[in-house]
DNA sequence: TTTAGCGATGTAATGTTGTAACGTGCATCA
DNA sequence: TGATGCACGTTACAACATTACATCGCTAAA
């Protein structure tokens, strides 16, 4: 009466959704595409944001962001105007906030919208995501159904990665 | 291919999986009893944090507590104390971090270990959690199936609640 | 060509959340 | 009675986030 894990659902799904991950400027293009898809600019200082961000393969805080960019600048940019950029970057789905480490995360497939599963290592802090679906939107139905609407699910999961266990 | 969402699943497991919810006194003396379990001491201390927490029915923040036990006590509390106390709670049980809003709540059926996911109004504030042991064991499942041990999911929906939607 | 409006960014201050380091009091037990 | 261990106090500070308001540059209307 109680449904088996749902691993090889995902497995599934993982085979079945594709999409592009993409690294270095085509990833910048295609965040750029997709803000000016959104009716917003792509300035200097955006660029210079995702720039940073993207770079990172953990969460990166705010206040690291705006350390590189002012490096990058040569002039002191503040933290003030890195969490702007973030939330229209979290907004517009370029980047993510992880909850969890209080910091943010470039989007790899920005313009490819849906919930996604983080995890993230205690040890090296390192983040990686997996897509899957069904167990979201499980997530999603779960909610609704205990009466909430405009659902926005956080699902991260803490623990050691393979290279650290 | 896809499976479907598991709402009829959780359904049947919500009608399935019983456990006690205490509330009040019922509460704090189960909340006692598992920490002294545990090999730790129910202090007056340990005993008004756990009190004042479980009086908020939405996350309350280290620092609301601190004032609030502060105010019972007649004496500052510094938050520190209040941080420590927490985190003893939420390794041994008694409360959970919820990582969306920077703060704790109590756990209305300590000893009755699972992951739980809470459901977080962005308009009251208000938490509610629900069980669905299938939907995070799948979580679990994902992660491992991804190199990650000793895992440890973070599940929070934000939304509106039915009373605030 | 001014100038009013608007969006993006700068500046400063402040609020909130979380930790580190070290000291004190108190119980237990050799 | 003195050593040990644990709980808690105190202070300082680090990290994260927001608010209020000023400035700059572009563009569109006068």
């Amino acid at each position: 009466m109680i449904d088996p894990p749902h691993a090889s659902a995902y497995i599934a799904i993982m085979a079945a959704h594709h999409h592009h991950e993409h690294a270095g400027a085509s990833l910048a293009q295609a965040a750029e595409a997709t803000l000016v898809e959104a009716g917003e600019q792509w300035t200097d200082m955006r660029s210079d944001i995702f720039a940073v961000l993207a770079t990172f393969e953990k969460p990166a805080s705010a206040y690291d962001i705006a350390d590189l960019v002012s490096q990058r600048r040569g002039k002191r940019v503040a933290p003030n105007s890195v969490y702007r950029i973030l939330d229209l970057f979290v907004t517009t789905n370029l980047a993510r906030r992880v909850e969890s480490a209080n910091a943010y995360i470039a989007n790899s497939h920005p313009g490819c919208l849906h919930d996604c599963i983080f995890l993230i290592c205690d040890s090296c802090g390192t983040a990686t995501h997996i897509d899957d679906d069904a167990l979201t939107m499980s997530v999603r139905a779960a909610a609704e159904h205990a009466g909430f609407a405009q659902v926005r699910p956080v699902i991260e999961v803490r623990g050691k990665c393979a290279d650290c266990d």
